[in-house]
RNA sequence: GCCGGAGUGGCGGAAUUGGCAGACGCACAGGACUUAAAAUCCUGCGGGACUUAUACUCCCGUACCGGUUCGAUCCCGGUCUCCGGCACCA
């Protein structure tokens, strides 16, 4: 036998499989199609990570399973490679980002391709190719059509290290989440994206979809919706808005809070007698970070706007309002009725200042804490909702208030619109220019795109944060495609997420100059069947790119509303010492080392067996090597044949339960326990000292989508037909997945005390005769009274005794 | 604070969702082979009691306390701890 040399088998195949596309998509077939996906990486310095692969060998396994099974399968890969990494690289050593994508590009590909994953690298795309981002910029062109994209001055999330502005869904706890700096507060005008008048759809789409359930859980608490009340109060000469999704309390409404940031400041100037205190006060809040805000002691501040009084419409009581940064200007109409015996925010604020508490819900002792509770309590001092429930007075309070015309029924959610812009150079240009003599911004025609990224002399971010592409006169300067006259181009680019957000659907038509994907190629690969990707991208790609597509089915582009049908997640491999992995814990395990070592379909077996597929899971070189030994052991199978093309009888039933095992095991993210599977089955030709050709031709070909280089050589040396990733997936009986004479356990008190052989459909007279003959319980039960005898055919027997 | 998820040997993790807890692998220990080591192969491996020792047998054991059940890692009530997400969202 020759020796299990990796290398050469491994480039061997590697080889094999690109020459003859072996994994190429069909376009004309009759099979039933399969289109599995992973998130493409972003091509950094680094190269390939090891947890890169996990995911990947994931997805790779069912497809190559599942063309094994008869579906014609697209399995694609591309580059996400707009980004900042890369920007930065550039400026720092002086070369064309396009170059240093090139390169990075070239390394991710050679590392994935000696990993042997079934990709169909004839539809590889690139999201800074022009023919791609030509479509990018399309796209862009029809939100803006339909009115979803528009220019805002507002006050964006500023990283001052990236020197950039960032979507809400990119600071995490006050934070840049890419680089850790708090994030600032700047005015700033932006292009932004309607996303939330999406924010019904994105919720009612998740149902039907088979996405494991805390993805769907995070998105629906990301968008945040709420169902409440606005209500009109008579306030200094105008009438101010609030919500509050406790209208019910409106009785116990004892002061209204608006926002430091609220436009009726300024308009009330002449009435407020303390306006200085005011405007330092809305200095001080200004000067918060978001970090600050959130992170830092919530000790409630304020100040009273003194002159001005607010009139309940309920009851005509006068009531204070104050000005406190607890009430956001982005949250509902920025101004609230303050209910502190039933709010906890209001009550603490109530306890500082020294307002009154009035109770309107009976149940809790709102002097010492604000009762929250909606499910329990009932109605008082509260005129004609006294001795409702919660629930009552809710419905009747909004009658009464959309009868007399001062509120109404009210939906919000937390999610805000896409930042969109972003002050930097690596990203696609929006094909929008700015024409003074027609009056705003006029769109690109569309047979002007790809608006080509313009090649500037430095891509230093200016401080002023003003985009790189800002300094290139010639090119800003242009003329208006609608009145000819001069107009000046936008200088921002798109951020990381646009690239992502619909390439999904260039794979199924990559090459089309006409669209981005044909009418035809969308209808037969739509939507993707199973998408594996991070749980960090939840509430960002994943939520974009269902918005994206969502807005293009409602144009009648896309074929179907979602564009995924399933998704689920994997977890992240840590380091050897159980903490993530990063070159300043030094902990670091690089890929091709362990390739170049081990082999890739060690590396394969490996990160599928390391442990719970959805959860992080440490390193451990030694776990490597057990890998290795469980590939040399399959290897060593060729020394052990014996002819025959039936499995032997007493293999019968663990090959068809392990054909059973496996094909379930790796259709439900459970590759631990079918690789498990794998090697019990191993061990057991090992005890028999011999394998069956017939056993050994099934063996392969379950292990295949795991390791498929080690497998495709045994199946060729050993003389099967063809080449094994074109065999036809084994079957198996369900009838033999059950052996004819079974052990079953013999309780007494529900404490195991013996077991005995009976037919595995034997009656429960049979059973329990069995059971009594067993010496042992025979012996227990000598001289006991039998209260109760339980019989669950294939499970247990169980004596209860007196 | 709110929303998710999880607590099982020395370690990674199994357990057909109420039916023999610890599959499979790692580590470890003993043995075989070897001048020796590595590799490989065999055996053992949750804790405890009984036993000279083995076998046998028994008790305890799935974070903790309680409940339902013939029977609970699994279901119910409560407590603790850890991880992830959101966070003054009215």
């Amino acid at each position: 036998m020759k020796v299990y040399d990796h290398k050469s088998i491994e480039a061997k195949w590697q080889k094999v499989w690109e020459e003859s596309g072996a994994f190429h998509a069909l376009e004309q077939t009759d099979k039933p199609k399969f289109y599995a996906l992973i998130e493409f990486p972003y091509p950094s310095g680094q190269g390939l990570h090891v947890g890169h692969p996990r995911p990947y060998t994931a997805m790779d396994i069912v497809a190559r399973k599942r063309r094994m099974q008869g579906y014609n399968v697209l399995f694609p890969m591309g580059w996400d490679a707009f980004g900042l990494p890369t920007e930065n690289y550039a400026i720092k050593n002086k070369i064309h980002p396009r170059e240093v994508t090139k390169r990075n590009v070239a390394h991710f590909k050679q590392q994935l391709q000696a990993l042997g994953f079934s990709f169909d690298w004839s539809r590889e795309i690139n999201t800074t190719d022009p023919q791609y981002y030509k479509w990018t910029q399309w796209i862009f062109l029809q939100l803006f059509k339909k009115g979803l994209a528009y220019k805002k001055e507002m006050s964006v999330n500023w990283c001052p290290s990236c020197k950039c502005g960032l979507a809400n869904e990119e600071v995490v706890s006050g934070v840049c989440e890419r680089c850790g700096t708090p994030v600032e507060h700047r005015m700033k005008t932006q292009w932004m994206l309607k996303i939330t008048e999406y924010a019904q759809k994105l919720i009612d789409g998740l149902e039907g979809l088979d996405f494991i359930d805390r993805v769907k859980t995070q998105q629906i608490n990301w968008i945040g919706r709420s169902e409440g009340a606005e209500v009109d109060f008579a306030v200094g000469g105008k009438t101010l808005t609030v919500y509050t999704t406790r209208p019910d309390t409106l009785f116990g409404a004892t002061y209204m809070v608006i926002s430091p940031e609220h436009p009726y400041i300024d308009e009330w100037k002449d009435q407020i007698e303390n306006f200085d205190e005011v405007l330092a006060y809305r200095e001080y809040a200004k000067s918060k970070s978001d970090f600050e805000r959130t992170e830092l002691a919530k000790e409630k501040t304020g100040v009273e706007l003194k002159g001005i009084r607010a009139i309940n419409p309920v009851n005509q009581k006068e009531i204070p309002v104050w000005i406190s940064d607890y009430v956001l200007m982005t949250y509902g109409t920025g101004a609230i009725m303050a209910v502190p015996a039933h709010d906890t925010r209001d009550w603490e604020f109530a306890k500082k200042f020294n307002l009154p508490i009035i109770e309107v819900v009976a149940g809790g002792q709102v002097q010492e804490e604000a009762f929250t509770d909606i499910a329990t309590g009932t109605m008082v001092n509260s005129d004609f909702l006294n001795g409702l429930s919660v629930a009552q007075a809710k419905k009747a309070i909004v009658e009464w208030l959309t009868d007399k015309g001062i509120g109404h029924k009210k939906v919000n959610y937390k999610l805000r619109d896409w930042v969109f812009s972003r002050q930097r150079y690596w990203g696609e240009p929006i094909p929008m220019v700015y024409c003074e003599h027609c009056g705003g911004w006029v769109p690109l025609p569309e047979d002007q795109l790809p608006l080509l990224l313009p090649e500037v002399e430095s891509y230093e971010p200016g401080d002023d944060g003003e985009s790189p592409l800002a300094s290139m006169t010639e090119w800003v300067n242009t003329t208006c495609p609608v009145c000819g006259g001069p107009a000046k181009r936008e200088t921002d680019t798109m951020p990381q997420w646009a690239g992502s957000s619909w390439y999904f659907l260039r794979y199924m038509d990559p090459h089309n100059d006409k669209a981005l994907a044909s009418r035809e190629a969308m209808e037969y690969w739509s939507p993707v069947d199973w998408y594996n990707g991070g749980m960090e991208h939840t509430t960002l790609h994943l939520l974009y790119s269902r918005f994206w597509h969502r807005f293009l089915y409602d144009q009648g582009i896309v074929p179907t509303p979602e564009p995924y049908q399933k998704r689920t997640s994997h977890g992240m491999i840590l380091g050897e010492n159980g903490v993530k992995m990063s070159k300043s814990r030094g902990n670091v395990v690089n890929p091709d080392e362990v390739v170049e070592e081990f082999g890739a379909d060690t590396m394969r077996l490996y990160e599928m067996f390391i442990g719970d597929f959805e959860k992080a899971a440490p390193w451990s070189t030694q776990g490597v090597k057990g890998c290795r030994r469980f590939a040399e052991r399959v290897w060593k199978l060729q020394d052990m044949v014996v002819e025959g093309d039936q499995y032997r009888p007493n293999m019968e039933t663990s090959m068809h339960r392990t054909i059973k095992k496996v094909s379930q095991d790796f259709e439900s993210l459970k590759f631990n326990t079918g690789i498990a599977a794998l090697m019990a089955l191993l061990n057991q030709f090992y005890e028999q000292g011999s394998v069956v050709r017939a056993e050994l031709k099934t063996y392969l070909q379950l292990l295949n989508p795991v390791a498929p280089h080690m497998t495709e050589e045994m199946w060729e040396t050993l003389g099967f037909e063809g080449h094994i990733f074109q065999s036809v997936w084994p079957e198996y009986d369900e009838a033999k997945t059950v052996d004819q004479t079974i052990e079953i356990a013999v309780q007494i008190n529900g404490k195991m005390r013996s077991a005995v052989q009976i037919a595995k459909d034997a009656s429960q007279e049979e059973a329990l005769a069995a059971a009594k003959q067993n010496e042992k319980i025979a012996s227990i039960l000598e001289g006991k009274t039998i209260r109760k005898e339980i019989y669950v055919p294939g499970r247990i027997i169980n004596f209860v005794v007196a």
